[in-house]
DNA sequence: ATAAGTTGCGTATACGTATGCAAACTATGC
DNA sequence: GCATAGTTTGCATACGTATACGCAACTTAT
């Protein structure tokens, strides 16, 4: 620690002061079995004294592999500076968590939906695989998916698993959480239940959920009413605006089972707007467990999505397939909380 | 397209296509005035078909720079796998869409302020400069930030600005937006204002919200009350504790501005359990504007953080700071959001 | 027509590391 | 005392790009 060297200590520096040559240096610090242990000591010492790092673009270069993750988040709609969808928030944290603990780097990236992002990662040889989260149209998607597997990409996408898309897809149990959630209100007799959320197949976690939300309720023996059901993605509008037209239309319902839980704080909102009670009038279920789910008056009763074992699962699955192993798509269990909005 | 090369093309591939030398390439893919519009042209066309991407190590060690910023997150307490807090994590969305803007990539990192971070970015050249956000006790920095300044690390810091710490800060102007707040609660005609979050320097951005209390105070002509006032990091739980605690010591008191809306959040919490209303029996103000402050009931009033404007301001200066600029310490400005948990 | 300046490109090389291969050295066996 | 196997190290080179320098051709000025 005497003098700062003028320069950056290079691999070499350390060759020479420990009297090696510059190969057996990088074969120390690596771990290579082939180093006695005395000449590894030496290398470690000088390495720490100089506070020598590894230059990773040199590293990557040569060995072709980055120990770098790519982040591609998707937001179909162009974001006018408005926030981002806070359950993919909290999901890039634990993402975040997992790849430090892996001893990977994380690059994160914006992408409108629609770029070129599938080129444009897989070639700069910036990252090994890629992580790809988001919303939007999913028949965007597929194309680029397959392109990304023509070209021996690796990655891993948050969606609707055990589908036979493209690539490999993990996801939560969305049709295990619709079923539970509803069946949850349906045991507090709750007869007249109202689905707000896609059911196409462009939002397929969606569409997942409300299969659950129908079959909870053939199960009850309850008739399907297409008049209880309102399309729309996830945002408070969507919640706000199926209110307003179930109202408009005169509907009689005493739950709603809102497809994120964004649509149902928006529909909270509304219902209580117009002065109804919850869960008096009408009890609300959501699916998320975003952290102001459990915020709002009254608590949000929501199908919550484990985030912690999400970013792990995607890392891990990444990471394998980065290393040649097979990987099978699964899907993640859910837990139902529930809330005052809903007893 | 026609068929796909077996191996990824470089930058000599296409030069043996073009009928020029690998240099030319380089020179006329970055731009250079040196080469030709026609050899340029046909350059790009290759490149193009050959869906040809500059490979960022190669680019990066010959260049020594990557283009790349890192940002470093930091958490005090070991993360138990809780919820990162949300200011910081909208924060994080804003910083990524401005990295984008200005075609620098960017790499994200937690760490523990303990740690060693200070010499493990500098130099594995992984990134050209360095953003560092989070919270924590604040006295741990300095040590480090002096050391980032002496080894000539690029970097700027979210914090309170304006200081005379070590490197270049950014931040809201705190004291600004707690003289708001509070001013908003006298003019509501409230007279016993209670505080909640630390004054102490080791949060100096809190420090400087409780100034700006304490002026507002003074202004009014109303005494400052060292029984209203409780400790507390951004957290529910220190809401909830501080609103206990006043409850049990009988203390009598008609507004609370809390140092965050994690605060705040928690503070509602506590009131509305104990029977208080809100704002009939005590007005509620917080700090940051997070998601979820417009979703409690009632809507919480409280200071907003101008995240858009916070993530561009870091990563321009950043990005000036790099290129040789000389850069300013300056304060953001705020604004106060009224909403129901006060009028 | 020649000197001086300009344009456009090639030559050579450096960035710092990782790895195949051969060489040296040590240990073991007969 | 020599051949064989095992261990540890050095040599040479490759990864793909960017840039200092030089050289030719070509323009403009005298």
């Amino acid at each position: 620690m005497g003098r700062l060297p003028s320069r950056k200590p290079t691999s070499f520096d350390i060759a020479y002061l420990a009297g090696v040559s510059q190969p057996t240096v990088s074969r120390a610090l690596r771990g290579s079995p082939s180093v006695s242990k005395a000449t590894r000591d030496r290398i470690e010492q000088i390495a720490q004294e100089l506070n020598y790092r590894v230059d990773k673009n040199a590293s990557s270069l040569r060995s072709q592999h980055s120990k770098t993750l790519a982040l591609l988040f998707f937001e179909d709609p162009a974001p006018d500076g408005s926030h981002i969808n806070p359950f993919f928030l909290s999901m890039l944290g634990s993402i975040t968590r997992q790849c430090a603990l892996r001893c990977y780097d994380l690059l994160i990236s914006f992408q409108q939906l629609s770029g070129n992002w599938h080129i444009d990662y897989q070639d700069s040889h910036k990252a090994d695989g890629l992580i790809l989260l988001g919303y939007g149209d999913y028949e965007q998607y597929r194309e680029r998916l397959t392109n990304l597997v023509d070209q021996g990409t690796d990655f891993v996408r948050w969606g609707l698993p055990l589908t036979d898309e493209p690539g490999l897809t993990l996801g939560s149990d969305n049709y295990g959480g619709g079923l539970a959630a509803v069946r949850h209100l349906i045991e507090q007799g709750r007869k007249r239940i109202a689905f707000i959320g896609t059911a196409s197949s462009h939002a397929p976690e969606f569409e997942a959920r409300w299969k659950g939300y129908r079959d909870a309720l053939a199960e009850a023996g309850i008739a399907y009413d297409p008049a209880l059901q309102a399309e729309g993605f996830s945002a408070e509008t969507t919640g706000e605006n199926a209110i307003a037209q179930f109202l408009d239309q005169g509907r009689k319902f005493d739950a709603v089972f809102a497809a994120s839980d964004l649509i149902a704080i928006g529909a909270m909102r509304a219902l209580q707007a117009a002065g109804k009670t919850i869960p008096g009038d009408v009890a609300i279920a959501g699916f998320d467990d975003i952290p102001a789910a459990s915020m709002t008056a009254p608590p949000l009763t929501t199908v919550m999505q484990d985030l912690k074992a999400a970013g792990e699962a995607l890392v891990t699955a990444l990471i394998r397939k980065i290393d040649g192993e097979e990987v099978q798509s699964c899907a993640l269990p859910v837990k139902l909380m529930v809330r005052g909005s809903s007893r």
